[in-house]
DNA sequence: GAGTGGTCTAGACCACGAG
DNA sequence: TCGTGGTCTAGACCACTCA
């Protein structure tokens, strides 16, 4: 398998090795395409591959008409799973900032199902942005019903935790929560959105909410870059609630 | 973004068309590269990252020195966490079979710190392979100390059910399960494994499921391919349990 | 306009699989 | 041996960014 290395897995690995030692520092600027091409003596699209390698790794990050960078490391979070923690657990200690856009809207598509409502019922969405220093970190996309949003936060709110906070206050305890994680190349939006290549998977959580009545109170989409994020879940079993395998 | 079609994406989405209609079926083998280069008029690069495509999307498998194929579509699977279902839900009725091969071996490297035990004390390995027909379809390593092992399966037990039949026999309740979950590409050997490209990640999850005493008494890597298998967690809140958001 | 990456071409040669 | 995919070349032209 990996018996046959291929010029540009040697290449990516030379550049890797550069990066790691800090030869190349976080947000320095590669050389041109060609110039490496010329260094390394292939022509560019193996070189262009063997970079390809490494955006897929999260390590660079190509713009067009500027060139490749080194990514600054992101910092690795982990989205608590049960509906503890509803933000990722290091949010509050680790400089990401969160900006929230806040849209009023008819349920419609996947929403129906999810919440439970009629096509055309009015939803709160709270489109959520965090940031890591000037880079985009993750996504999420929050969605109550129109009755239980609150009102009170303004639109132009950027702390997704007092969001959080004022749904937490009115809503009744949540009995049920129910997430699904799955993983999938991003959509052309959340890869420009995000600032990813397309090949690095995301880690997408749909999470649905219940109160004590059954009624979902809250549907969120959630999409985590797989080079930054994972999930966690604990469970735990009353010796008497056990059920069995 | 979508706005400059791409010709290989012009020429997926018109392959993409013919399988899903059926005009392709299941099974079938396209026609060779060359081939289909000429057809569409595109050089044989442009026409195999048109393939690459496909292939990530887990529609089409390459053989090298025989062509590309068709894939069976596969059923989609949802791990169950928590530690109730410890297998897939729909492996009991999917005609999902399960060969389990058993190792004996002493702790080493990341299973030291999952498990807790101490540098090269004994373990046994059970490395189970799912398959879905005649394909590949997820993976597993579970990994149990010695003293806690099942010595009554025998190592030709091709039913995973039975393995962890006899584990949850043998062992107390459980009562804390932890699982992490995180995307990532396959290695090299799981992608020859399970027959995925290596750009289609995988989910990995890290079980580590303690009893009573706080002993792990299990650690297991599972390794499902984001093509056909998605997480599922419920987590039930007791009213007078609920931990403040 | 100068420099960057994005896409594509029309070949070449190598490695694998089956007969 | 032959047909398959795997890798690579040396260039061309287009699109984007910035001065």
């Amino acid at each position: 398998m990996q018996s046959m290395p291929s010029r540009r897995h040697v290449i990516a690995n030379d550049i890797r090795h550069k990066i790691s030692t800090g030869r190349i520092k976080a947000g320095e600027r590669l050389p041109s395409e060609a110039q490496l091409a010329t260094r390394y003596e292939v022509a560019t699209p193996t070189l262009r591959s063997a970079l390809a390698v490494l955006q897929s790794e999260g390590l660079v990050e190509k713009i067009h008409g500027k060139g490749n960078f080194v990514r600054y490391p992101r910092r690795r979070v982990t989205y608590v799973g049960g509906g503890h923690a509803l933000r990722t657990e290091s949010s509050t200690e680790s400089g990401i900032r969160v900006s929230v856009h806040i849209t009023n809207l008819q349920a419609h598509g996947q929403l129906i199902g999810l919440l439970g409502v009629p096509a055309g019922s009015p939803l709160t969405e709270f489109l959520c942005l965090s940031h890591e220093g000037k880079s985009p970190h993750s996504l999420a996309r929050i969605y109550v019903p129109r009755d239980l949003s609150p009102t009170g936060v303004a639109a132009e709110s950027h702390c997704c935790k007092s969001v959080e906070a004022k749904l937490a206050e009115l809503r009744p305890p949540l009995t049920e929560v129910l997430e699904r994680v799955t993983a999938r190349p991003p959509t052309h939006e959340e890869a420009a959105t995000l600032r990813i290549s397309s090949t690095l998977a995301v880690l997408a959580i749909t999470r649905v909410a219940a109160d004590s009545t059954g009624r979902v109170v809250e549907a969120a989409l959630l999409v985590l870059p797989s080079d930054r994020a994972d999930v966690c879940f604990t469970t735990h079993h009353m010796t008497d609630e056990r059920t069995s395998g």
